[in-house]
RNA sequence: GCGGAUGUAGUUUAAUGGUAGAACCUCAGCCUUCCAAGCUGACUACGUGGGUUCGAUUCCCAUCAUCCGCUCCA
């Protein structure tokens, strides 16, 4: 994981925040390299769960939403938990966890106050599970979702949270999409976004931060349809990932146990990748049912249903929700493609082996001789920069230009010598193959096009 | 939030109670017509804030950040 974060900041990828002023803890910045690689992340996924998915709609939500959504939807409550210390040892619980195992499942402490989570603590003498003695702080609330004040104001009555997952801002505009899109029942809306969450523990790099960026999909299917569709769109997710060139052994499906099932949650798949620090989830797919349009209709009083014009039944749908961060699937890229390669003189030279899709540049432009070629050169660029991004790099020696170009994963390079300006063509040079192609200058741009495609 | 470790150029590192040396990288010049060549030069560092001291990068304290473990992870 070093090597990776090591070599995110020296191209350019990722960043630490604020860093010159000590950073802030586990907030990073995706710098000119990252963006484009993290852009064309997006635009993966949007062509495929969108744009080419029939019956799929895009939508772009606001980050702050009438608090009553988060009431709703269980983040103000659920969302944070009651968590106190053994003075003792030092070991964090949850108190309503304590309590439950206490009892053996007999009470649960949901919904309780913590002074009452505290006094029954006290009152049976509840011990530490680690030391066994009872020493415990006072109860700490941690409130998963970040606040905010809206207005110019700061009481109480002005306080908003930003949003803890995009998903809140599709299920509210259900009936807005649903009409404005004259959608039919099954169909699907995702969004693209930032969410915010005051996690405990965040750590490993871009893995888990406050800050992430969300695609979350949400698929609207009749009742009893649901198992079918969590198998569909399960599979499309893996298949989604291997087209994007990830290595086939390093991802595989978690189903969640019963007991680890959040509560909205009737099956909950995850897409896990081999980090660098092991297992960890890259992708959820659950089935939330009817939960989500329920509870929303529940406190908004607005009805959210569907009419089947079929059968004239009208009904709640159900959710299947395909759900993955961008910047876990951006480590999951990154270290997937990451190689050093050992040459046959013993060097190594780092080389992003990643799709062509998902490339940063898409060419290098490299004249051959500084002092001859430049002028040429620039004038390849600006044709070739219209289509696509390139980078143009004229210093040091053509060979430590090649890797400069596949150290950040760029799939052509392209040589401008004398040929080019006698006879107008160029080397394109793929860092594949290493093959070498001499091409008119006129057919690069469909040269290239049709290799980056997706 | 707890416990442990760490913190010197972009990176990897050296030394030191008297303000730091290198390699690689980067940049410029010369040279060079296809895979990190060579020569000359240049830039850049003691995480931050206090304290002790004549003097702190070095010792002490705090803080920030990173890593490992715990806890948490709607």
């Amino acid at each position: 994981m070093d090597k990776i974060v090591n070599y995110s900041k020296q191209y350019g990828f990722i960043f630490q925040g604020s860093e010159i002023y000590g950073g802030l803890a586990n907030s990073w910045d995706y710098g000119p390299i990252g963006r484009e690689l993290k852009e064309n992340i997006k635009k993966a996924w949007w062509k495929r769960f969108i744009q080419e998915e029939k019956n799929s709609y895009g939508l772009d939500a606001a980050i702050i939403m009438n608090p009553n959504v988060w009431v709703a939807s269980g983040h103000v409550t659920s969302f944070s938990d009651p968590l106190i210390d053994c003075k003792a040892c030092k070991m964090r619980h949850r108190a309503d966890k304590l309590i439950e195992d206490f009892t053996n499942g007999k009470e649960t402490g949901d919904g309780w106050s913590n002074e009452k989570l505290e006094k029954f603590i006290k009152d049976n003498n509840i011990t530490c599970p680690n030391c066994g003695k009872s020493d415990f702080t006072d109860i700490r609330q941690f409130n998963l979702l970040f606040e905010t004040s809206m207005g110019v104001t700061e009481d109480s009555s002005s306080k908003v949270y930003l949003r803890g997952e995009t998903a809140q801002g599709i299920f509210t505009n259900f009936n807005n999409v649903q009409r404005s899109m004259r959608a039919k029942v099954p169909f699907g809306i995702g969004q693209i976004g930032k969410a915010f969450r005051n996690e405990i523990t965040p750590g490993n790099f871009i893995f888990r931060t406050r800050e992430f960026e969300q695609m979350e999909y949400e698929f609207f299917c009749k009742p009893d349809t649901d198992l079918e569709w969590h198998k569909y769109w399960k599979e499309k997710c893996l298949t989604f990932l291997e087209e994007l060139g990830l290595n086939k052994e390093n991802l595989k499906y978690r189903d969640h146990d019963k007991d680890e099932l959040s509560f909205y949650s009737k099956a909950t798949t995850d897409i896990e990748y081999k980090y660098p620090m092991g297992w960890g989830e890259l992708w959820g797919i659950a089935d939330r049912t009817d939960y989500d349009l329920s509870v929303h209709e529940k406190h908004s009083k607005k009805e959210l249903k569907y009419l089947d014009p079929e059968t004239n039944e009208k009904y709640t749908p159900y959710v299947i929700e395909p759900s993955v961060g961008v910047d876990r699937l951006f480590l999951a890229i990154l270290c997937d493609a990451y190689k050093t390669e050992e040459l046959d003189n013993g060097e190594t030279r780092e080389v992003l082996n990643i799709l062509p899709y998902l490339a940063p540049y898409k060419a290098s432009i490299l004249p051959l001789a500084k002092k001859y070629h430049s002028k040429k050169a620039n004038e390849v660029y600006d044709l070739l920069s219209k289509e696509f991004m390139c980078s143009y790099d004229e210093t040091g020696s053509i060979g430590k230009r090649y890797r400069r170009s596949d150290a950040i994963g760029t799939p052509f390079a392209i040589t401008i010598d004398d040929d080019t300006i006698n006879n107008n063509t160029v080397t394109i040079r793929n860092r594949d193959t290493m093959e070498q192609t001499t091409l008119n200058l006129d057919e690069v741009v469909d040269y290239i096009k049709e290799k980056i495609s997706f």
